[in-house]
DNA sequence: CGCGTTCTTGACTGCTTTCAAAGATGGTGG
DNA sequence: CCACCATCTTTGAAAGCAGTCAAGAACGCG
């Protein structure tokens, strides 16, 4: 279990995924994994941030999924975002930085400290890399507006997943068609705007078409190519 | 026309705004003003910002409204956000930033150069209203995204009229139960994920529930009280 | 092996879209 | 000052995508 989620190479995620984003240099692969032996576990379906309450500071997923989620007092719950192995948590650049939505552990989480950009050292990556990784959750942020505001059911759940894979990837969590996906169908329905019970007969089309396999915890995408061009799928490349 | 979407007071729209989110020393506002002595003109329909082209730099909305956007590739557009007078466009901290959406005019719109915070001067308030600002925009959108994943038309439109009356008035530009609103009915289709059709039905519903007058470019909530209880309705606070 | 959660499926309802066309509005030029 | 045109608003009828309700099957954990 632990194995699935954790990165194949023996890279952590969070140094694969932010060497991608920026070169680091000795001194920034040294303070991340300093900062990887400091880690804190958090349950599954326990809060890691809470709406409303102080952001006590940046940390990495080292380990594990989690989402970000906004309630409809009534009851309804909208997933804004999920959260993989090497993306960061609590990142914010003003003084006591309150939530604007909970996050909440998905699987057993593993985090820790994001290490500190020295702002005065121009040749530190990590401060790039940081700020990369902010733009890029913008843009996840403006495709899930799209995703749940112009696109139907059968676009918007794979639209997703191929946007997931491309996550996964950038933490190295994902190489040849398959990848972990730990969501419920509910969470999934919850993430994008559906019932559950549609999100089934979704994936069930999906399925019958030959694009996708989901099994326990698990996602294989048949064919790439072909379910990209189907929804007009293009990786988000603002970075670069 | 220019009159109705100037700002009411004698304060420009984006010092009411800045000086709201946090107290302004003497010498930003000085530098607030000077910057808006440097103004640019772009015209309605025309882009301020291209996905994926340099964004050249921050810059505030002196006077007019604009909207950012994303296609999908067949001709179906959604809106990620307005931008209304006040608020600032091309905010990135990182270096070589890249747009990841289309800013384009609504109305004429009038900018300036986002007047520079200087770094080491912690007596700034200027810095830390650009910070809370970016954390007010990260709001918007996850109440964006909850708007149109969990809510049904009739919600999306008193939720979004309720948040943009919040936003107005944080510049200045909405004081008693009406403002100005120069989307059309497409417009507000494109942004709230529904069609004009549509748009226009849900219009009328609100019309007939004694909610809300909607005359040319302008909108008269009449209960304002009433429609937060009837989509339970929150102001954002993550900020003060 | 048993129980709770998750996945599947069917039948029916309903919100939203689509298509079409008729008014209203505002700006422009004669 | 008014006719005219483009744009925007409004409405109706019909179709379709997604939700609701309900129940059985499969799965996974202890």
């Amino acid at each position: 279990m632990t194995m699935e989620l954790a990165p194949r190479s023996n890279r952590s995620a969070a140094l694969h995924r932010l060497s991608a984003l920026s070169p680091l240099t000795q001194e920034d692969r040294r303070r991340l994994h300093q900062a990887e032996g400091d880690l804190t576990f958090v349950q599954p379906h326990r809060d890691l941030i809470r709406e409303g309450e102080p952001i006590s500071g940046p940390r990495v997923i080292v380990d594990g999924w989690a989402y970000r989620a906004l309630l409809v007092p009534d009851g309804r719950r909208q997933i804004i975002d999920i959260v993989v192995p090497g993306e960061l948590i609590g990142m914010c650049t003003r003084r006591n930085p309150v939530a604007v939505a909970t996050t909440t552990a998905l699987t057993r989480v593993t985090t820790c400290p994001a290490p500190i950009a020295e702002s005065d050292d121009i040749s530190s990556g990590l401060k790039q890399a940081y700020a990369i990784g902010a733009a890029l959750e913008e843009a996840y942020f403006c495709r899930h507006i799209r995703r749940l505001g112009r696109m139907n059911a059968y676009e918007r759940v794979s639209d997703w997943l191929l946007e997931l894979y491309d996550r996964l990837a950038m933490s190295g969590l994902a190489h040849g068609d398959d990848f972990t996906m730990p969501l419920t169908q509910e969470l999934m329905g919850d993430l994008l705007g559906l019932t559950s019970v549609h999100v089934n007969r979704t994936i069930k089309a999906l399925r019958e078409d030959g694009l996708v396999t989901i099994g326990t915890k698990r996602v294989r995408i048949h064919n790439r190519e072909k379910m990209r061009r189907l929804v007009c799928y293009e990786p988000v490349k603002p970075v670069f």
